[in-house]
RNA sequence: UAAAGCAGCCGGAUAAUCGCGCUCUUAGGAGUGAGGAAAGUCCGUGCAUCCAAGGACAGACCGCCGGAGAAACUCCGGGCAGCGCAAGCUGGCGGACAGGACCACAGAAAAUAUACUGCUAACCGCCUUAUUAAGGCAGGAGCGAUGGUGCAACGGUGAGUUAAGAGCUUCACCGGCGGUAUCGAAAGAUACCGACCAGGCAACCCCCGGUCGGAUGCAAGAUGAAUGAGACGUUAUAAAGGUGUCCGCCUUGUCUCAAAAAAUCGCUAGAGCUUUGGAGCAAUCCAAAGACCAGACAGAUGAUUAUCAGGGAAUUUUUCCCGAACAGAACACGGCUUAUGAGCUGCUUUAUUCU
RNA sequence: UGGGGCGUCGCCAAGUGGUAAGGCAGCUGGUUUUGGUCCAGCCAUCCCGGAGGUUCGAAUCCUUCCGCCCCAG
């Protein structure tokens, strides 16, 4: 889990993120990004898993801790992004059962961007 | 030994590294952190706000008997009915002479016993032969047996009686109804006696008995909080509004929208939990002691590694594989229902074999 | 989290206890030199989302489960 600051939390912000369009796709995840950060402030990271992925609360859950878990080790080890505002990964039905490996390779593709 | 039935348990453990929520803090850290169903939201309750003087009606729910419980489409014990060889399981189980509706097709007829189809020559009547009689006719009269249907046909089977017949104050057995006696706290059970009223359906309306103030749900609601705009009405036997309807009663303005995004509180010490003792067949209740045991809000409770319990396969001493199912708190609690891997424990029944 | 609604042929749908209407699409045949139009016929029959119950009889009444949609910040 990650520390406090480096969550997004408000649903402004969720939008503010989505409406400048950048986004990046691998393997089931695609990751959207705010706008460029002047302030160099920490980036904020958000996770989202929809309803329509699956129906029970423990697999979304699961998927979403994974993610969380990965770009927690990314942060750990190579210190924190400043390059956007905030990121969100947002999953697909094809992180189903898939397993901590499968996902860390696809964040770990993604966060190079950063 | 095999096959069943019932009741219950478990819902992985330990260690290391990296992390998250909440509380406390001497700021180093310490403590604590998902379930038996947290689920479905099918019932019930607390709690909160609004409405409600009061009355009537409507409405909702329940339905063998007794007990438990705050209440419940709840639980326990008993009865009855059905299923099973049995242990046992299942049951929305009051009333169809208060009334209404419905019972397709078929059938004479679907609730009305006599319309239809029929049976009967004992009686009245008529005809013929003819003479205390015999034969014929179904008009009167008697009868309710027969009638290929249908889920269901106004008790069933057998015998007697008769002109023909029939529950026929004739008989036997069975079924239903009512009464009396005994047992029982009651539902009910058993025995005896009597009469012959009578289809099904109330998970259709309804009747009887019982219970319930109503509506909205923590996105309830409280704090901030004071304001502005629009619509209707225009000073009163009117009009508008007030959370089922009407009467009544109340207000003089009422309603809608914006401000309105967030924050804090509500929020977890409880119809609660653990242990022990007592009462009771049991549900459950009583008493004592002990502990404090999640409280998030893009929403914590996680990730990786190792070992073990456990399971499977090959094989005979080890090797390899798996190491879990259903599933994630969101105000709280009591039930019900549904989902659920591998196992374990106790009791009971039936069958077979041995002693 | 709470509240409300729906489910009938491949699609749109009617049907409030007694044989499951109708249209579009599809298939077969006819008409035409051929195609279209038009005409006739076929197309739910263990099956009305699944399961159980009440009833002589259930798409319909009752219970329960499943799926989909809508509303409230």
């Amino acid at each position: 889990m990650l520390p406090k600051e480096l969550r997004l939390k408000k649903r402004s912000a969720f939008n503010a993120t989505y409406k400048t369009g950048k986004s990046f796709h691998n393997d089931g995840i695609t990751m959207f990004c705010g706008r460029k950060n002047e302030m160099r402030h920490p980036t904020k990271a958000g996770f989202v898993v929809s309803k329509k992925i699956h129906k029970r609360a423990v697999k979304r859950n699961r998927i979403k801790r994974l993610m969380r878990e990965s770009y927690r080790l990314f942060v750990k080890n190579n210190g924190t992004p400043e390059k956007y505002m905030s990121v969100i990964f947002v999953a697909s039905t094809k992180l189903l059962n898939k397993d901590f490996k499968f996902i860390d390779t696809a964040i770990l593709k993604l966060v190079e961007k950063l």
